[in-house]
DNA sequence: TGTACATCAGTGAACGCGCGTTCACTGATGTAC
DNA sequence: TGTACATCAGTGAACGCGCGTTCACTGATGTAC
Protein backbone atom coordinates (compact mmCIF):
# COMPACT_ATOMS: atom_id res chain seq x y z
CA UNK A 1 0.00 0.00 0.00
CA UNK A 2 2.07 2.80 -1.26
CA UNK A 3 -0.89 5.21 -0.42
CA UNK A 4 -0.93 5.39 2.87
CA UNK A 5 -1.67 8.62 5.45
CA UNK A 6 2.32 9.04 5.93
CA UNK A 7 2.26 9.90 2.61
CA UNK A 8 -0.51 12.52 2.55
CA UNK A 9 2.38 15.76 3.63
CA UNK A 10 4.15 15.14 0.92
CA UNK A 11 0.98 14.66 -1.57
CA UNK A 12 -0.46 17.81 -0.19
CA UNK A 13 -4.53 18.18 -0.19
CA UNK A 14 -4.40 16.44 -3.99
CA UNK A 15 -4.13 12.62 -3.74
CA UNK A 16 -2.76 13.11 -7.00
CA UNK A 17 -3.78 9.40 -8.73
CA UNK A 18 -6.51 8.58 -6.60
CA UNK A 19 -8.44 6.23 -9.10
CA UNK A 20 -5.21 4.11 -9.35
CA UNK A 21 -4.70 4.26 -5.65
CA UNK A 22 -8.35 2.91 -5.05
CA UNK A 23 -7.72 -0.24 -7.80
CA UNK A 24 -4.71 -0.93 -6.08
CA UNK A 25 -6.83 -1.03 -2.88
CA UNK A 26 -9.65 -2.94 -4.36
CA UNK A 27 -7.27 -5.82 -5.43
CA UNK A 28 -5.66 -6.51 -2.69
CA UNK A 29 -9.30 -6.18 -0.32
CA UNK A 30 -10.05 -9.21 -3.10
CA UNK A 31 -7.31 -10.67 -2.34
CA UNK A 32 -7.69 -10.60 1.38
CA UNK A 33 -11.53 -11.62 1.98
CA UNK A 34 -12.87 -12.19 -1.85
CA UNK A 35 -14.88 -9.98 -4.10
CA UNK A 36 -17.63 -9.50 -2.18
CA UNK A 37 -15.79 -9.11 1.06
CA UNK A 38 -14.87 -5.01 1.03
CA UNK A 39 -16.70 -1.75 0.63
CA UNK A 40 -16.50 1.74 -1.17
CA UNK A 41 -15.57 3.03 2.17
CA UNK A 42 -12.90 0.13 2.90
CA UNK A 43 -10.99 1.02 -0.32
CA UNK A 44 -11.37 4.89 0.44
CA UNK A 45 -9.60 3.93 3.82
CA UNK A 46 -6.95 1.69 2.04
CA UNK A 47 -6.05 4.66 -0.25
CA UNK A 48 -5.58 7.09 2.91
CA UNK A 49 -8.81 9.43 1.91
CA UNK A 50 -11.95 10.16 3.50
CA UNK A 51 -14.87 8.00 2.52
CA UNK A 52 -16.74 10.67 0.35
CA UNK A 53 -13.25 10.82 -2.48
CA UNK A 54 -13.83 7.78 -4.61
CA UNK A 55 -17.14 9.44 -5.76
CA UNK A 56 -14.42 11.91 -7.83
CA UNK A 57 -13.80 8.68 -9.81
CA UNK A 58 -16.53 5.89 -9.55
CA UNK A 59 -20.32 6.75 -9.49
CA UNK A 60 -19.95 3.11 -6.95
CA UNK A 61 -18.71 0.17 -5.18
CA UNK A 62 -19.88 -2.02 -8.68
CA UNK A 63 -18.59 0.55 -10.98
CA UNK A 64 -15.43 0.26 -9.08
CA UNK A 65 -15.13 -3.19 -9.37
CA UNK A 66 -15.92 -3.07 -13.30
CA UNK A 67 -13.07 -1.48 -13.63
CA UNK A 68 -11.14 -4.05 -11.63
CA UNK A 69 -12.45 -6.79 -13.94
CA UNK A 70 -11.76 -4.70 -17.23
CA UNK A 71 -8.21 -4.13 -16.32
CA UNK A 72 -8.02 -7.82 -15.69
CA UNK A 73 -9.41 -8.57 -18.59
CA UNK A 74 -7.14 -6.16 -20.56
CA UNK A 75 -4.00 -7.96 -18.65
CA UNK A 76 -5.34 -11.22 -19.41
CA UNK A 77 -5.84 -10.35 -22.91
CA UNK A 78 -2.06 -9.21 -23.17
CA UNK A 79 -0.51 -12.24 -21.37
CA UNK A 80 -2.45 -14.79 -23.41
CA UNK A 81 -1.63 -12.72 -26.42
CA UNK A 82 1.97 -12.77 -25.68
CA UNK A 83 2.40 -16.58 -24.68
CA UNK A 84 0.82 -17.32 -28.24
CA UNK A 85 3.20 -15.07 -29.95
CA UNK A 86 1.74 -15.50 -33.39
CA UNK A 87 1.65 -18.95 -33.51
CA UNK A 88 5.80 -19.30 -33.06
CA UNK A 89 7.76 -21.07 -33.06
CA UNK A 90 4.87 -23.55 -33.83
CA UNK A 91 1.10 -23.87 -33.57
CA UNK A 92 1.60 -26.76 -31.01
CA UNK A 93 4.16 -25.13 -29.12
CA UNK A 94 2.23 -21.85 -28.99
CA UNK A 95 -0.51 -23.97 -27.70
CA UNK A 96 0.99 -25.02 -24.89
CA UNK A 97 2.39 -21.40 -23.76
CA UNK A 98 -0.92 -20.09 -23.83
CA UNK A 99 -2.25 -22.80 -21.97
CA UNK A 100 0.32 -22.22 -19.13
CA UNK A 101 -0.49 -18.57 -19.36
CA UNK A 102 -3.98 -19.22 -19.22
CA UNK A 103 -3.27 -21.34 -15.80
CA UNK A 104 -0.82 -18.78 -14.48
CA UNK A 105 -3.08 -15.35 -14.50
CA UNK A 106 -5.65 -17.59 -12.25
CA UNK A 107 -2.47 -18.56 -9.98
CA UNK A 108 -0.85 -15.06 -9.83
CA UNK A 109 -3.48 -13.03 -10.14
CA UNK A 110 -5.95 -14.26 -8.43
CA UNK A 111 -8.12 -11.17 -7.21
CA UNK A 112 -8.32 -10.09 -11.32
CA UNK A 113 -9.17 -13.51 -11.62
CA UNK A 114 -11.76 -13.55 -8.98
CA UNK A 115 -13.19 -9.86 -10.25
CA UNK A 116 -13.52 -11.00 -13.88
CA UNK A 117 -15.24 -14.05 -13.62
CA UNK A 118 -17.00 -14.32 -9.81
CA UNK A 119 -18.32 -11.36 -8.83
CA UNK A 120 -21.62 -11.87 -10.37
CA UNK A 121 -21.01 -8.23 -11.72
CA UNK A 122 -24.29 -8.03 -14.74
CA UNK A 123 -22.97 -8.97 -18.11
CA UNK A 124 -23.87 -5.83 -19.48
CA UNK A 125 -23.23 -3.45 -16.89
CA UNK A 126 -20.02 -1.92 -19.33
CA UNK A 127 -19.35 -2.22 -22.97
CA UNK A 128 -15.86 -1.55 -21.99
CA UNK A 129 -15.73 -4.67 -19.68
CA UNK A 130 -17.34 -7.39 -22.59
CA UNK A 131 -15.14 -5.68 -25.32
CA UNK A 132 -12.36 -6.57 -22.84
CA UNK A 133 -13.60 -9.77 -22.35
CA UNK A 134 -13.88 -10.45 -25.72
CA UNK A 135 -10.40 -9.48 -26.76
CA UNK A 136 -9.49 -12.14 -24.31
CA UNK A 137 -11.12 -14.86 -26.24
CA UNK A 138 -10.49 -13.64 -29.06
CA UNK A 139 -6.47 -14.89 -28.63
CA UNK A 140 -7.79 -18.64 -27.71
CA UNK A 141 -10.16 -17.91 -31.28
CA UNK A 142 -6.79 -17.39 -33.16
CA UNK A 143 -4.99 -20.19 -31.72
CA UNK A 144 -7.59 -22.67 -32.28
CA UNK A 145 -8.13 -21.27 -36.40
CA UNK A 146 -4.01 -21.57 -36.61
CA UNK A 147 -4.32 -25.27 -35.44
CA UNK A 148 -7.37 -26.26 -37.35
CA UNK A 149 -5.59 -25.16 -40.68
CA UNK A 150 -2.93 -27.56 -40.44
CA UNK A 151 -5.46 -30.17 -40.98
CA UNK A 152 -6.82 -31.01 -44.61
CA UNK A 153 -9.90 -29.25 -45.13
CA UNK A 154 -12.14 -32.18 -45.58
CA UNK A 155 -11.17 -33.30 -41.81
CA UNK A 156 -11.13 -29.80 -40.36
CA UNK A 157 -13.40 -28.97 -37.53
CA UNK A 158 -15.29 -26.13 -36.78
CA UNK A 159 -12.66 -23.80 -35.41
CA UNK A 160 -15.21 -22.21 -32.74
CA UNK A 161 -16.09 -25.82 -31.32
CA UNK A 162 -12.03 -26.53 -31.21
CA UNK A 163 -11.60 -22.94 -29.23
CA UNK A 164 -14.27 -23.57 -27.12
CA UNK A 165 -13.01 -26.62 -26.24
CA UNK A 166 -9.56 -25.05 -25.53
CA UNK A 167 -11.06 -22.26 -23.11
CA UNK A 168 -13.95 -24.65 -21.05
CA UNK A 169 -10.89 -27.11 -20.08
CA UNK A 170 -8.31 -24.29 -19.57
CA UNK A 171 -10.69 -22.73 -17.70
CA UNK A 172 -12.04 -25.71 -15.54
CA UNK A 173 -8.82 -26.34 -14.49
CA UNK A 174 -7.80 -22.87 -13.65
CA UNK A 175 -11.15 -22.34 -11.64
CA UNK A 176 -10.93 -25.78 -9.94
CA UNK A 177 -7.24 -26.19 -9.05
CA UNK A 178 -4.76 -23.42 -10.35
CA UNK A 179 -6.38 -20.12 -8.63
CA UNK A 180 -4.17 -18.86 -6.73
CA UNK A 181 -6.87 -18.38 -3.24
CA UNK A 182 -8.28 -19.99 -0.49
CA UNK A 183 -11.01 -21.63 -3.13
CA UNK A 184 -8.01 -23.88 -5.17
CA UNK A 185 -8.74 -27.63 -4.48
CA UNK A 186 -5.44 -29.82 -4.06
CA UNK A 187 -4.25 -32.14 -7.03
CA UNK A 188 -1.25 -34.56 -7.22
CA UNK A 189 -0.06 -33.05 -10.04
CA UNK A 190 0.76 -29.58 -12.03
CA UNK A 191 -2.54 -27.94 -13.21
CA UNK A 192 -0.15 -27.06 -16.09
CA UNK A 193 0.93 -30.69 -16.84
CA UNK A 194 -2.70 -32.10 -16.54
CA UNK A 195 -4.07 -28.76 -18.77
CA UNK A 196 -0.92 -30.02 -20.80
CA UNK A 197 -1.38 -33.53 -21.25
CA UNK A 198 -5.42 -33.12 -21.89
CA UNK A 199 -5.02 -30.86 -24.81
CA UNK A 200 -2.52 -33.30 -26.43
CA UNK A 201 -4.85 -36.00 -25.96
CA UNK A 202 -8.02 -33.58 -27.37
CA UNK A 203 -5.86 -32.49 -30.61
CA UNK A 204 -4.95 -36.27 -31.09
CA UNK A 205 -8.63 -37.13 -30.88
CA UNK A 206 -9.00 -34.10 -34.03
CA UNK A 207 -6.04 -36.12 -36.07
CA UNK A 208 -3.52 -33.36 -34.63
CA UNK A 209 -0.60 -35.68 -33.95
CA UNK A 210 2.09 -34.40 -32.24
CA UNK A 211 4.92 -35.31 -35.19
CA UNK A 212 2.94 -33.16 -37.79
CA UNK A 213 2.86 -30.07 -35.72
CA UNK A 214 5.96 -29.84 -33.38
CA UNK B 1 -42.13 -18.85 0.49
CA UNK B 2 -44.21 -21.40 2.09
CA UNK B 3 -43.38 -19.72 5.62
CA UNK B 4 -44.95 -16.39 5.07
CA UNK B 5 -45.58 -13.61 8.30
CA UNK B 6 -50.01 -14.98 7.37
CA UNK B 7 -48.74 -19.24 8.00
CA UNK B 8 -47.75 -18.07 11.15
CA UNK B 9 -50.84 -17.49 13.29
CA UNK B 10 -51.75 -21.31 11.29
CA UNK B 11 -48.36 -22.21 12.76
CA UNK B 12 -48.69 -20.70 16.11
CA UNK B 13 -45.81 -19.91 17.72
CA UNK B 14 -43.12 -22.55 17.11
CA UNK B 15 -41.83 -22.63 13.11
CA UNK B 16 -41.51 -26.16 13.23
CA UNK B 17 -39.31 -26.27 10.32
CA UNK B 18 -36.89 -23.18 10.87
CA UNK B 19 -34.02 -25.03 9.79
CA UNK B 20 -35.15 -26.47 6.49
CA UNK B 21 -37.31 -22.45 6.01
CA UNK B 22 -33.82 -20.77 6.38
CA UNK B 23 -32.21 -22.73 3.87
CA UNK B 24 -35.02 -22.32 1.27
CA UNK B 25 -34.85 -18.66 1.82
CA UNK B 26 -31.20 -18.52 1.14
CA UNK B 27 -31.15 -20.43 -1.77
CA UNK B 28 -34.15 -17.86 -2.81
CA UNK B 29 -31.61 -14.54 -1.73
CA UNK B 30 -28.63 -16.43 -3.76
CA UNK B 31 -30.89 -16.99 -6.71
CA UNK B 32 -31.78 -12.94 -6.71
CA UNK B 33 -28.59 -11.54 -5.52
CA UNK B 34 -25.83 -13.68 -5.48
CA UNK B 35 -24.12 -15.73 -2.52
CA UNK B 36 -22.49 -12.49 -1.42
CA UNK B 37 -25.89 -10.76 -1.74
CA UNK B 38 -27.73 -11.63 1.48
CA UNK B 39 -27.75 -11.70 5.01
CA UNK B 40 -28.76 -13.51 8.02
CA UNK B 41 -31.11 -11.13 8.59
CA UNK B 42 -32.73 -11.25 4.63
CA UNK B 43 -32.48 -14.78 5.76
CA UNK B 44 -34.81 -14.53 8.88
CA UNK B 45 -37.22 -12.07 7.32
CA UNK B 46 -37.71 -14.28 4.35
CA UNK B 47 -38.71 -17.08 6.69
CA UNK B 48 -41.34 -14.76 8.70
CA UNK B 49 -39.19 -14.81 11.85
CA UNK B 50 -37.65 -12.49 14.08
CA UNK B 51 -33.81 -11.75 13.39
CA UNK B 52 -32.55 -13.66 16.58
CA UNK B 53 -34.13 -16.78 15.31
CA UNK B 54 -31.68 -18.17 13.59
CA UNK B 55 -29.21 -18.11 15.98
CA UNK B 56 -30.75 -21.23 17.32
CA UNK B 57 -30.20 -22.83 14.25
CA UNK B 58 -26.71 -22.06 12.89
CA UNK B 59 -23.62 -20.24 14.37
CA UNK B 60 -23.57 -17.90 11.85
CA UNK B 61 -24.18 -16.67 8.31
CA UNK B 62 -21.04 -18.81 6.66
CA UNK B 63 -22.30 -21.95 8.72
CA UNK B 64 -25.70 -20.99 6.90
CA UNK B 65 -23.75 -20.49 3.35
CA UNK B 66 -21.96 -24.00 4.60
CA UNK B 67 -24.98 -25.64 4.65
CA UNK B 68 -26.52 -24.71 1.72
CA UNK B 69 -23.69 -25.58 -0.25
CA UNK B 70 -23.39 -29.33 1.76
CA UNK B 71 -26.37 -29.98 0.77
CA UNK B 72 -26.09 -29.12 -2.41
CA UNK B 73 -22.84 -31.30 -3.35
CA UNK B 74 -25.08 -34.26 -1.93
CA UNK B 75 -27.99 -33.50 -4.33
CA UNK B 76 -25.45 -33.27 -6.92
CA UNK B 77 -23.70 -36.14 -6.57
CA UNK B 78 -27.02 -38.03 -6.22
CA UNK B 79 -27.71 -36.70 -9.64
CA UNK B 80 -24.05 -37.29 -11.26
CA UNK B 81 -25.18 -41.15 -9.68
CA UNK B 82 -28.08 -41.68 -10.68
CA UNK B 83 -26.95 -40.49 -14.57
CA UNK B 84 -23.85 -42.39 -14.40
CA UNK B 85 -26.81 -45.46 -13.39
CA UNK B 86 -23.72 -47.89 -12.92
CA UNK B 87 -22.70 -47.56 -16.62
CA UNK B 88 -25.72 -48.36 -18.06
CA UNK B 89 -26.17 -49.35 -20.67
CA UNK B 90 -22.62 -48.94 -21.67
CA UNK B 91 -19.86 -46.88 -20.43
CA UNK B 92 -20.20 -44.30 -23.63
CA UNK B 93 -23.59 -43.71 -23.12
CA UNK B 94 -23.54 -43.68 -19.57
CA UNK B 95 -20.50 -41.35 -19.72
CA UNK B 96 -22.90 -38.89 -22.17
CA UNK B 97 -25.68 -39.02 -19.23
CA UNK B 98 -23.40 -37.86 -16.90
CA UNK B 99 -21.75 -34.87 -18.60
CA UNK B 100 -25.75 -33.87 -19.12
CA UNK B 101 -26.33 -34.30 -15.75
CA UNK B 102 -23.04 -32.17 -14.71
CA UNK B 103 -24.73 -29.42 -17.08
CA UNK B 104 -28.39 -29.45 -16.11
CA UNK B 105 -27.45 -29.04 -12.26
CA UNK B 106 -25.97 -25.72 -12.83
CA UNK B 107 -28.91 -24.58 -15.44
CA UNK B 108 -31.29 -25.50 -12.90
CA UNK B 109 -30.08 -24.91 -9.59
CA UNK B 110 -27.36 -22.05 -10.03
CA UNK B 111 -27.99 -20.84 -6.52
CA UNK B 112 -26.89 -24.71 -5.31
CA UNK B 113 -23.64 -24.21 -7.54
CA UNK B 114 -22.80 -20.57 -6.88
CA UNK B 115 -22.88 -21.79 -3.19
CA UNK B 116 -20.85 -24.72 -4.14
CA UNK B 117 -18.38 -23.00 -6.17
CA UNK B 118 -17.90 -19.40 -6.02
CA UNK B 119 -18.91 -18.77 -2.12
CA UNK B 120 -15.32 -18.26 -1.20
CA UNK B 121 -16.08 -20.56 1.56
CA UNK B 122 -12.71 -21.89 3.55
CA UNK B 123 -11.91 -25.42 1.90
CA UNK B 124 -11.95 -26.98 5.11
CA UNK B 125 -14.68 -24.64 6.94
CA UNK B 126 -16.65 -28.48 7.65
CA UNK B 127 -15.81 -32.03 7.40
CA UNK B 128 -19.18 -32.82 6.04
CA UNK B 129 -18.88 -30.36 3.57
CA UNK B 130 -15.57 -31.48 2.03
CA UNK B 131 -16.97 -35.03 2.09
CA UNK B 132 -20.08 -34.13 0.28
CA UNK B 133 -17.84 -32.35 -2.56
CA UNK B 134 -15.46 -35.72 -2.40
CA UNK B 135 -18.33 -38.18 -2.73
CA UNK B 136 -19.65 -35.80 -5.88
CA UNK B 137 -16.04 -36.30 -7.33
CA UNK B 138 -16.14 -39.95 -6.81
CA UNK B 139 -18.70 -40.65 -9.23
CA UNK B 140 -16.80 -39.21 -12.04
CA UNK B 141 -13.66 -41.18 -11.11
CA UNK B 142 -16.26 -44.16 -11.52
CA UNK B 143 -17.07 -43.71 -14.46
CA UNK B 144 -13.38 -42.98 -15.62
CA UNK B 145 -12.43 -45.84 -13.98
CA UNK B 146 -15.04 -48.20 -16.03
CA UNK B 147 -14.00 -46.52 -19.49
CA UNK B 148 -10.01 -46.91 -18.93
CA UNK B 149 -11.14 -50.74 -17.93
CA UNK B 150 -12.44 -50.58 -21.86
CA UNK B 151 -9.07 -50.17 -22.78
CA UNK B 152 -6.10 -53.29 -23.11
CA UNK B 153 -3.58 -52.76 -20.06
CA UNK B 154 -0.55 -51.20 -22.40
CA UNK B 155 -2.69 -48.14 -23.17
CA UNK B 156 -4.19 -47.56 -20.67
CA UNK B 157 -3.61 -43.94 -19.22
CA UNK B 158 -4.10 -43.14 -15.58
CA UNK B 159 -7.34 -42.69 -14.16
CA UNK B 160 -7.33 -40.12 -12.02
CA UNK B 161 -5.96 -38.11 -14.87
CA UNK B 162 -8.51 -38.84 -17.14
CA UNK B 163 -11.52 -38.04 -14.55
CA UNK B 164 -9.77 -34.79 -14.17
CA UNK B 165 -10.13 -34.05 -17.64
CA UNK B 166 -13.81 -34.81 -17.84
CA UNK B 167 -14.38 -33.19 -14.41
CA UNK B 168 -12.11 -29.66 -16.05
CA UNK B 169 -14.25 -29.69 -18.93
CA UNK B 170 -17.68 -29.98 -17.54
CA UNK B 171 -17.26 -27.61 -14.98
CA UNK B 172 -15.33 -24.88 -17.50
CA UNK B 173 -18.16 -25.32 -19.49
CA UNK B 174 -21.14 -25.04 -16.82
CA UNK B 175 -19.23 -22.08 -15.34
CA UNK B 176 -19.06 -20.60 -18.24
CA UNK B 177 -22.16 -21.03 -20.19
CA UNK B 178 -24.52 -23.45 -18.91
CA UNK B 179 -24.94 -21.40 -15.28
CA UNK B 180 -28.69 -20.88 -14.93
CA UNK B 181 -27.52 -17.16 -13.78
CA UNK B 182 -26.65 -13.69 -14.98
CA UNK B 183 -22.99 -14.65 -15.48
CA UNK B 184 -24.25 -16.69 -18.38
CA UNK B 185 -22.25 -16.46 -21.25
CA UNK B 186 -23.96 -16.59 -24.90
CA UNK B 187 -23.23 -19.68 -26.47
CA UNK B 188 -24.12 -20.22 -30.30
CA UNK B 189 -24.79 -23.71 -29.61
CA UNK B 190 -26.51 -25.95 -26.64
CA UNK B 191 -23.85 -26.46 -23.92
CA UNK B 192 -25.00 -29.99 -23.68
CA UNK B 193 -23.92 -30.74 -27.73
CA UNK B 194 -20.68 -28.90 -26.86
CA UNK B 195 -19.37 -30.77 -24.07
CA UNK B 196 -20.44 -33.95 -25.72
CA UNK B 197 -18.54 -33.03 -28.64
CA UNK B 198 -15.49 -32.26 -26.71
CA UNK B 199 -15.55 -35.63 -24.69
CA UNK B 200 -15.72 -38.13 -27.80
CA UNK B 201 -12.57 -35.99 -29.57
CA UNK B 202 -11.02 -36.11 -26.12
CA UNK B 203 -12.19 -39.92 -25.90
CA UNK B 204 -10.60 -40.33 -29.38
CA UNK B 205 -7.30 -39.11 -28.33
CA UNK B 206 -7.30 -42.10 -25.90
CA UNK B 207 -7.89 -44.30 -28.39
CA UNK B 208 -11.57 -45.06 -27.60
CA UNK B 209 -13.43 -44.71 -30.23
CA UNK B 210 -17.30 -44.99 -30.70
CA UNK B 211 -17.97 -48.12 -32.20
CA UNK B 212 -15.74 -50.41 -29.55
CA UNK B 213 -17.91 -48.77 -26.70
CA UNK B 214 -21.33 -47.53 -27.69
C1' DT C 1 -55.58 -39.59 32.18
C1' DG C 2 -53.70 -35.44 34.62
C1' DT C 3 -50.36 -32.71 36.23
C1' DA C 4 -45.83 -30.71 37.18
C1' DC C 5 -41.83 -29.56 35.29
C1' DA C 6 -37.84 -29.29 32.10
C1' DT C 7 -36.58 -28.10 27.76
C1' DC C 8 -37.00 -26.19 23.38
C1' DA C 9 -37.65 -22.61 19.98
C1' DG C 10 -39.24 -18.70 19.43
C1' DT C 11 -39.92 -13.07 20.64
C1' DG C 12 -38.85 -8.25 20.65
C1' DA C 13 -36.24 -4.61 22.35
C1' DA C 14 -31.86 -2.89 22.53
C1' DC C 15 -26.96 -1.86 21.47
C1' DG C 16 -23.02 -0.42 18.93
C1' DC C 17 -21.21 -0.26 14.47
C1' DG C 18 -19.98 0.74 9.85
C1' DC C 19 -21.78 1.66 5.45
C1' DG C 20 -23.48 4.57 1.58
C1' DT C 21 -24.38 8.96 0.39
C1' DT C 22 -24.98 13.99 0.53
C1' DC C 23 -23.51 18.58 1.44
C1' DA C 24 -21.29 22.92 1.76
C1' DC C 25 -16.75 23.74 1.99
C1' DT C 26 -11.77 24.62 0.64
C1' DG C 27 -7.06 23.93 -0.83
C1' DA C 28 -4.53 23.15 -5.15
C1' DT C 29 -4.01 23.55 -9.92
C1' DG C 30 -4.38 25.36 -14.54
C1' DT C 31 -5.07 29.11 -17.66
C1' DA C 32 -6.24 33.64 -19.94
C1' DC C 33 -4.62 37.94 -20.36
C1' DT D 1 6.07 37.32 -15.09
C1' DG D 2 1.84 38.34 -12.24
C1' DT D 3 -2.62 38.10 -11.25
C1' DA D 4 -7.52 36.90 -11.35
C1' DC D 5 -10.46 33.43 -11.80
C1' DA D 6 -12.50 28.89 -13.02
C1' DT D 7 -12.19 24.31 -12.19
C1' DC D 8 -10.75 20.26 -10.02
C1' DA D 9 -10.23 16.97 -6.31
C1' DG D 10 -10.25 16.61 -2.07
C1' DT D 11 -12.36 17.31 3.29
C1' DG D 12 -15.16 16.33 7.25
C1' DA D 13 -19.43 16.39 9.40
C1' DA D 14 -23.77 14.57 9.17
C1' DC D 15 -27.78 11.53 8.17
C1' DG D 16 -30.54 7.49 8.00
C1' DC D 17 -30.26 2.71 7.68
C1' DG D 18 -29.76 -2.11 8.33
C1' DC D 19 -26.85 -5.53 10.18
C1' DG D 20 -25.02 -8.72 13.73
C1' DT D 21 -25.56 -9.97 18.16
C1' DT D 22 -27.11 -10.23 22.98
C1' DC D 23 -30.53 -10.52 26.48
C1' DA D 24 -34.22 -11.63 29.51
C1' DC D 25 -38.37 -13.30 28.34
C1' DT D 26 -42.28 -16.60 27.15
C1' DG D 27 -45.25 -19.70 24.65
C1' DA D 28 -45.27 -24.53 23.12
C1' DT D 29 -43.92 -29.15 23.52
C1' DG D 30 -42.48 -33.44 25.57
C1' DT D 31 -42.15 -36.49 29.41
C1' DA D 32 -42.05 -38.68 34.14
C1' DC D 33 -44.93 -40.21 37.41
Amino acid sequence: MSWSKQDRKRRGYHHGNLREALVAAALDLIDAKGPAGFTFADAARAAGVSPAAPYRHFRDREALLADVARRGFEKFADQLDRAWNNGQPGPMQALENLGRAYLAFAENEPAYYAAMFEAQLPRDIDRELSEAGDRAFAVLRQAAEALCATLPKDRRPPTLMVSLHIWALSHGIASLFARGDAARRALPMAPQDLLEAGVLIYLDGLGLTGEHNR
